[in-house]
DNA sequence: GAGTAGATCCTCT
DNA sequence: GAGGATCTACTCA
């Protein structure tokens, strides 16, 4: 029997960015709101690059009440409305100052899976309850109120429960929704599992 | 099945 | 005042 660990803070706070958007692939995010557990194996993430990368909200060191918490040191969250209907679940990485984070776009639902159709107005289990990142958010019961927090306990935390996703089985790509990136849209910071229904198109 | 438009509100200029 | 790290539904074929 495999011994669930929670990824602590410091783990966030590694330098390879990229390297632990590959490494999320196949963890449980877990959320508790409400007396409400939801939980989810990470299917799909990205990684923001912060002052090089013009994806990125923190862009050329680009400092706003908004972007404040990606400054923070790794282990934090970062949720962000998009389109004024769309939150997005962002981990914050690497040490304080440096404004990196990594995008869950897409969760394979796990536990308290009718709450997260009921927080998705849904009445009947399909692959679109947690496909997409605005679609996590939602389904997981965040908004940005939530952005700020320390992952590692509850509400928000992320556990290691000993699935193991080959790396042959995650695949890389650009990034979604960032066209105006000119060609930092196209740096292969997005990481996914094969063949996983969660995963979006 | 593929392509396109609309929703909707916070944030920065 | 404009635009955005998106999703869904609807149209057309």
């Amino acid at each position: 029997m495999k011994k669930n660990k929670v990824l602590s803070a410091t783990y966030f706070q590694q330098e390879d960015v990229v390297g632990m958007a590959k490494d999320l692939i196949g963890k449980v995010l877990v959320t508790e709101f409400e007396g409400k557990k939801t939980s989810g194996i990470i299917v799909e993430t990205e990684a923001y690059t912060g002052i090089n990368d013009k994806a990125a909200h923190s862009y050329d060191g680009k400092r706003t009440a908004r972007t404040e918490v990606m400054y923070q040191p790794g282990g934090v969250s970062y949720v962000y409305l998009c389109y004024g209907i769309h939150h997005l679940f962002n981990i914050v990485t690497n040490k304080k100052d440096i404004p990196q984070a990594i995008l869950i776009r897409a969760l394979e639902p796990l536990e308290g899976i009718p709450v997260m159709m009921q927080r998705r107005k849904k009445v009947k289990a399909d692959y679109s309850l947690t496909r997409g990142p605005g679609s996590v958010a939602g389904a997981l019961g965040l908004n940005r109120n939530h952005s700020g927090l320390i992952l590692g306990k509850a509400p928000i935390y992320v556990e290691d429960r000993g699935i193991i996703i080959p790396s042959a089985a995650i695949c890389s790509g650009a990034r979604i929704g960032v066209a105006y990136a000119g060609k930092d849209a196209l740096l292969p910071y997005r990481f996914w599992a094969i063949g996983n229904p969660y995963v979006s198109k």
